[in-house]
DNA sequence: ACAAAAGTGTTCACGTTACACCCATGC
DNA sequence: GCATGGGTGTAACGTGAACACTTTTGT
């Protein structure tokens, strides 16, 4: 039940979001991390993130973060977890909305936005110390990102719209960390009827030209509804 | 990153917990609701719920609301999710923290608090009209619960600490809403290795007495680290 | 012609599903 | 003795895992 705030009572914790922003290059899975400016835990690592403010939603909050914070504008965006432990922040009470989120290295370079003096892509691992409980973030976020690619679709947020099958696989194994057998993964994958072959293939490469392939959101929509779950 | 909240320039949200409470009886799944006594929604059901104080986790204000709202002590808590829309609360912004619980119907009769002019169990078809956005949580909620109960031993949070396999199996049927096979369902969960038959069977029942199990929560853990995983 | 990655099928083991009858107990 | 739920095995099927060679392209 909820007392009317006029009348409340109490004072209230600050609210802010945290963004974990994974991306994947040709060597590995990696994470965005900001140089913080200020006290406390200056000049540490943090993840990207800050206030809440009354007139936006955790969402819009989230987004608005890492396009300040890292210049980055599309990307796919999930809500994690809330931490709420009383002494997280030294200053305040301070309850943080995590987020992660996916983004395709090849077609968004960083560009570090005015809020941050530094922020780097770091490989997972070791992922280095972190401000604040950033780090246990961080490691939820990277246990969500591997839970969810074996059952949901989001790994082609990490990876161009055009992609072959070899980076896919990449991806799962990169992101899982074990290797997985290549005829069965085609397989398993073309079964599902979500990936559709273009009249395309790569090109400039020195080797046979593979094909390239998109995923199929509509499709995937589609037979979803008839009780289909992607799982790999 | 964080400015310093002594010069934070923003207006605060207010932030709240709230409370998807599942039992099961014989009959069926039910969730607990509230009648509210206050404006708005004025004696509509609502989910319990309330303000979190700041000098308490988020965790701990679940918990206490749901004591005092419901007289409820051991439950199953786990975070569900943070609902931030803007316009969810009419009189202020208020984002809310959902959480879902688990318990038992039979070893926990409901008493309701002081909070409360009202609590009551209600069947999940159809549940009544809710204040706030509170259906959206406890769809949500339900949702998580149907997921989670595949792949790990939440289930057994539902019934009393020993139980029989013909009720273990009536659990999943009335939360998955699917009948399930006796003799398979038997074979798979026995073959996990998480029950103990105990020394002990039903009492008073007027047909042949079924034998007593419970969850051997210590051998789930042992397994789960040499990466077994409960899955029905 | 050689280096490098693309592409392709079959076999076997195992797990999942479907299915029906006898047993113990209380009334 | 009858009504009620408890308890048990097997066969068919489908899915997942293991595994190696030929093709294409650029240099």
């Amino acid at each position: 039940m909820v007392p009317d705030p006029a009348t409340y009572p109490y004072a209230r914790p600050a609210l802010t979001v945290d963004c974990v922003l994974f991306g994947l290059d040709a060597e590995d899975l990696k994470v965005l991390l900001i140089r913080r400016k200020l006290p406390p835990f200056q000049d540490q690592w943090a993840l990207p993130g800050g206030f809440v403010r009354v007139a936006e939603t955790l969402d819009q909050a989230a987004l608005r973060e890492l396009r300040e914070e890292t210049g980055v504008e599309d990307v796919f965006l999930e809500q994690l977890y809330t931490f709420g432990e009383i002494d997280r922040d030294p200053r305040d009470r301070v309850v943080s909305v995590a987020y992660y989120a996916l983004i395709n290295l090849e077609d968004h370079p960083l560009e570090a936005g005015t809020d941050a003096s530094q922020a780097g892509w770091f490989p997972l691992d070791p992922v280095p110390a972190l401000a604040f409980d950033h780090r246990s973030i961080f490691t939820l976020a990277l246990g969500r990102l591997q839970g969810k690619l074996r059952y949901e679709p989001i790994g082609f947020e990490l990876l161009p719209a055009k992609f072959t099958l070899t980076q896919l696989q990449g991806l799962y194994e990169k992101v899982l960390g074990q290797p997985l057998d290549k005829r069965n993964f085609r397989k398993k994958i073309l079964k599902m009827n979500v990936l559709v072959p273009l009249a395309e293939k790569q090109q400039n490469v020195r080797h046979r030209a593979a094909q390239l392939y998109r995923f199929d959101e509509a499709r995937y929509q589609q037979l979803r509804e008839k009780g289909f779950s992607f799982e790999l």
